[in-house]
DNA sequence: CTTTTTTGCTACGGAGGCGTAACGAAACCA
DNA sequence: TGGTTTCGTTACGCCTCCGTAGCAAAAAAG
């Protein structure tokens, strides 16, 4: 059922969307989580105006964005010292680490659509 | 860059996401993209209450995605005839044109980070 | 200096999802 | 048959997000 390559890129994206969902970590919407993997991936400066630029959204929903990932501690906020009207994103040790349990999830993602498991939990009959 | 699969995974992952962010289709939550993958990457019959133990939820959350992803044509209720309290969830074309299309937005961040592609769009200057 | 531009934020009403509790319909059961 | 269980839905108040418009502060232009 795993060989067509459609499909197993679709289950891998199950597996990891479905760990997301059971676990009762926090749910980041979908342009959080793109902002988040931006700042994470490409090199900084990040502002909040390329960020609104790179992700083709309006300012307001980066700076909301930054208000609920820091409130997770996922990204930290500072004034640029050299033009005080810009505002530099950082990466922080709990975003990191938040990223890279999300990244072992695809993984496993990976390793059972390579194979074909099942992901049905054990139904209690 | 992109040699360490762990940011091999989260490129991959933020190229997709970033993909839905930029284009204006409809914005599924986590929960109905779960959802949506369950139901067409699982065989059936799918039911309410199935569904809502296969992704940990409430039942009332399964209601309302189905409502939400059945106004837009990805899925479609229909009463069981030989158990009439039961409702069972079935595929549509659209639906399956939907995650063919995003399934091609993985395929694309894949090869993206296997190469070592910057996504940043070309910047007005 | 004064004016203009840039940057990020706040304010506002609207829309949608959430969790809990309660409901009607259908099936089961004794 | 009448009572109980199961199924999906609805109802409620709460919270978060959205898009637009307008704002103060900082820098740049003149």
């Amino acid at each position: 059922m795993a060989r067509h390559p459609t499909l197993r890129r679709l289950e891998l994206w199950r597996y990891a969307t479905l760990a997301t969902v059971r676990a009762d970590g926090p749910d980041l919407t979908t342009r959080q989580m793109a902002l988040l993997l931006t700042v994470y991936l490409e090199p900084g400066p990040h502002t909040v105006r390329g960020l609104a630029a790179e992700l083709g959204v309006a300012k307001p929903v980066v700076t909301r964005a930054l208000d609920t990932l820091g409130r997770l501690g996922f990204l930290k906020r500072t004034r640029d010292a050299a033009d005080r009207r810009n505002v530099l994103v950082h990466r922080t040790v709990k975003g990191a680490v938040y990223l890279s349990d999300f990244a072992d999830m695809i993984a496993t993602g990976q390793a059972m659509s390579d194979q074909d498991i099942d992901l049905t939990p054990a139904n209690t009959p």
